[in-house]
DNA sequence: CGGCAATTCTACAAGCTGTAGTATTACAGC
DNA sequence: GCTGTAATACTACAGCTTGTAGAATTGCCG
């Protein structure tokens, strides 16, 4: 489920306000031309076709909402690059990604305490 | 830098043998029915265009060789992930990533040692 | 019933991928 | 020099996704 530019924008809204209208969603994209309402509809429209969101009526008036939680679709993002490109294996995404000059000492050190408590959390589980 | 299904095949298969014309392309592609010639040569041309190999001629023929290294797909594909849904902090890709349960306990150890060599190596840097 | 506000339908261009037929080119050998 | 052959280059087309929006439809309110 990858999720491309405008619906990205759409579901990054849905997610921060749980419900909006199509109105408000076309306010909220904040767009210079505003889109056409129908052109949001239609956006919408596919997006509740492919299962990201779904709606409900209220006053003649559509409420859409997100199916898809933000964490489930990251995860699934994530999931998905691990088995396509790192061949399943999770260490090889984060070999990648600290060899990749993108973690500073700081994301380093929060990257360490993560590991540390999912360890922690693992070793109790088991 | 996205890579799909064809292309994908195509490149590993570059990555894994430095050249190839295209009928050998053709042939390791493996695909039943082979890809038509002209298929496979199309979509080196495809490639080619967007920077992604290029080729060398000898004896009329074309050896394509990969331009853009494995590793550095990969951390392209992972930087843009960062950036994109991860608002550029690797350690909430981490986060998600051990929250997905893909991880088993062999994996992690291997995370672990992967950033605590990191770390030590960023030390020893500055 | 008329109008308004919402949705739905239909349309179309652009871009990417997959696929392949046909045209062109250039060298090898006569 | 001509021709066959093997390579590439060109062109084409369908299918899918996205972005965009005009036009049609629907349904309630007064």
């Amino acid at each position: 489920m990858k999720l491309a530019g405008r619906q990205l924008a759409v579901m990054r809204l849905l997610w921060r306000r749980r419900e909006a209208t199509v109105a408000e969603v076309q306010q909220a994209l904040e767009t210079d031309p505003p889109l056409a309402y129908s052109t949001v509809a239609t956006v919408l429209s596919r997006m509740e076709r492919k299962g990201l969101i779904t709606h409900r009526v209220e006053d003649r008036q559509y409420y859409y909402r997100a199916v898809v939680s933000e964490v489930g679709a990251n995860q699934s993002v994530v999931g998905d690059l691990v088995d396509r490109v790192f061949g399943g294996s999770p260490a090889e995404l984060v070999n990648q990604l600290l060899a990749s000059d993108q973690v500073d000492a700081d994301e380093l050190e929060r990257i360490k305490q993560l590991v540390n408590e999912h360890a922690k959390r693992t070793k109790r589980k088991s």
